[in-house]
DNA sequence: GACAATTAATAAATGTAGCTGAAAAAACCG
DNA sequence: CGGTTTTTTCAGCTACATTTATTAATTGTC
């Protein structure tokens, strides 16, 4: 066993800046490749031979009218060689996304779960948004390459398990790589729905720019993806970002997400609400339209969610100074309205406050970083097969 | 300009790991460095042939008696080549290390510097034992290839700029870099006091065998060193870790310290400690043995500290998910009187508890990171070299 | 319509670097 | 002194990437 670096790691380093490249244009000559790839002309002819072999090559020529001398040849990622798809399980819903070899989404399903439903009830909810993605995507089941589940809760993204999780029934224990292994003939991947929402908002989101950012889903439940330095940090069982805090913070054990504190802060002023006929279906939501709406009671309970909210985020910021701080989840419809009172309170609680944003993918962001991940895996498993 | 993957890089690569091993052990046959490389024996060869070029080889010939078989060369890495500096600039005192290449400290300086002294005379403190380090170590000043200072605060790792600090006067915006640069022909690497602590404790302390680890310096202030995937966390501007949101959770601003807590809440006990002939410096200590002693007001207030600082070092298990954490600073030097009623109480803050020791390196770990830090530019700087 | 200009592809030569396997070297042993 | 053992050294091969030169395929112009 020899842990040393050969000739073929550089073909496969170079074969990974073509792919980056090619990933991110649509037809492309192969010069331009070149520059773009920082590889010399020969080079990146090699590459692209190698590519073709395994499939990943389109090729057509330049007929572009006006261009002298020897038509070029043009390449492009052949983005139906397979498919992958990313799935956000969730205690309401299910969202299941199916994506070409680009990452264009090609279909996306939701489909609504109750919230009391049973591991095998939730799990054959999910089964069947996959089966009725792919139907109108129309991709077969074998040209699934990979798949990546997000779930609440602490997942081992080594073995897939689901070690702790508050709010499915019966999820804690589950094994989602083995579970939903048997749906495709491929690798299933799986994290937690806060580390994916920030892959995502990083791959195609308002975060692209930068290497250290913090996206906290807030919902029901409140959870972070951390990224430092372009990494996700996960801890060492998967666990970190977990907030479960904010009930040492506030000494309010269970009061953790915004819909909770919604719902228990704002108790009576929701039930007044509900009486005189608002029908939005979440406690915050309903707030966060009274309060829009000039209702003074149900401002001033909002205001007091978010300075907690602004005290968990606050603490984030300190202890781990990202650069950008991205607020996803369902609140995230409400934009400016939450986004504003927390970050007007940032400059209190750090000497370093970073930018605060809105999600711009919104509940998508979760299945836009499942499909981010699952590409990563199969992209590199194919160039492992590059000298085979 | 190519960023391209070309042969060279495997040589670098195959250096890196060839001079891993050098690091590790003392004269080693040539064999033993192939198998324990992982490469080949004509590659080894070649690599050595490169750092021997380079200043980096002492050679001998192996003449264990009885060992049958031509005799095999002998190398090792030659630590004098050149030399590195960690400093330590505290509240009281700073610490300064010299070592050789291999990492082996040659002499120790520490002197005491005024709590109150200004940018200029702490500066000169600090050249002073400089000074006086390197002449116990009989080292010249040509012969140091790079230098490490650790301070409290917030440092711009890659400008080696204060940004901020509360606890050392006149330093907040001070330079590190080019100011100690003058004093070294050499570049000079600043970082903050609990980034390199954890390193230290890393590399030569009780956390070697994690991936994961969380350093809490908890002297007079308290700040964190975050480790993940082997990895410094340190931030967008190296803020990473900074733990005034002590004063957050407890809503007690500037009570962050072990130090600080014991002059506030226990003043009494300390006042009364005191009256009674105990002389010990600081609070904390006198707190500290007068509870090993018995007295039960002492203790009472040990308990409350320690609760508090239980509640912070659970916040970051909670939110980080470290594998380990280890306790250092001032107080590391309690051992387990710190360490088990700290212990004790994680369970009840996350669901994943991590382990957690006290500091084996104590107040020398922050210099050996810091010295574990230049050696890394060294090597990387030598390296880079290889073919040039 | 021939020829120059342009652009891209291909081929050859050069250099680095890794590995395997065989041969040579330098000891010890009987 | 020849045999054995262990290590070193050398030769041959493969894999990559680069630069330079050559060839190919067009378009535009005189």
């Amino acid at each position: 066993m020899t842990s040393s670096a050969t000739a073929p790691l550089l073909r496969r380093l170079n074969a990974e800046s073509v792919l980056g490249v090619l990933r991110e244009v649509d037809l492309i000559r192969l010069t331009e490749l070149a520059d773009a790839a920082g590889l010399s002309r020969p080079t990146v002819d090699a590459v692209i031979e190698d590519l073709r072999r395994i499939g990943l090559i389109d090729e057509t020529e330049d007929d572009t009218p006006g261009r002298r001398g020897r038509p070029a040849r043009l390449v492009r990622l052949k983005a139906d060689r397979g498919h992958v798809v990313g799935l956000d399980i969730g205690v309401h819903k299910c969202m299941v996304s199916v994506a070409d070899l680009r990452g264009t989404v090609l279909a996306t399903e939701v489909r609504p779960l109750g919230q009391e439903l049973g591991r095998r009830d939730r799990l054959e909810g999910v089964r069947k948004a996959v089966r009725a993605a792919l139907k109108a995507a129309r991709v077969e089941r074998s040209a699934v390459l990979a798949a990546c589940a997000a779930t609440p809760g602490i997942v081992d993204p080594r073995t897939g398990v689901v070690l702790t999780c508050d709010v499915l029934p019966e999820w804690k224990g589950l094994n989602l790589r083995t579970e939903l292994g048997r749906s495709f003939g491929a690798p299933v991947l799986a994290d937690n729905d806060a580390n994916l929402a920030v892959i995502g908002e990083r791959w195609r989101g308002v975060a692209s720019a930068s290497q250290d950012v913090i996206y906290v889903l807030a919902g029901e439940r409140l959870g972070a993806g951390i990224v430092s330095g372009g990494q996700v940090f996960r801890g060492h069982d998967g666990g970190a970002g977990e907030m479960a805090f904010l009930s040492l913070l506030e000494h309010t054990p269970g009061a953790e997400g915004i819909g909770a504190l919604a719902s228990n802060i704002g108790k009576e002023v929701v039930a007044r609400l509900r009486e005189h006929g608002h029908e939005l279906t979440g406690d915050a939501a309903l707030l966060l339209a009274a309060a829009r709406d000039g209702d003074v009671e149900a401002q001033q309970v909002l205001e007091e969610i978010l300075a907690r909210m602004a005290r968990a985020v606050g603490t984030l910021a300190l202890l781990l100074n990202p650069e950008l701080i991205v607020i996803g989840g369902g609140v995230a419809a409400a934009g400016e309205q939450i986004a504003e009172p927390i970050r007007r309170r940032l400059p209190q609680m750090t000497s370093l406050p970073p930018q605060l944003e809105v999600s711009l993918l919104g509940d998508r962001a979760v299945t836009v970083g499942a499909l981010r991940t699952a590409l990563d895996t199969v992209e590199s498993s194919l160039l492992d097969n590059l000298n085979a």
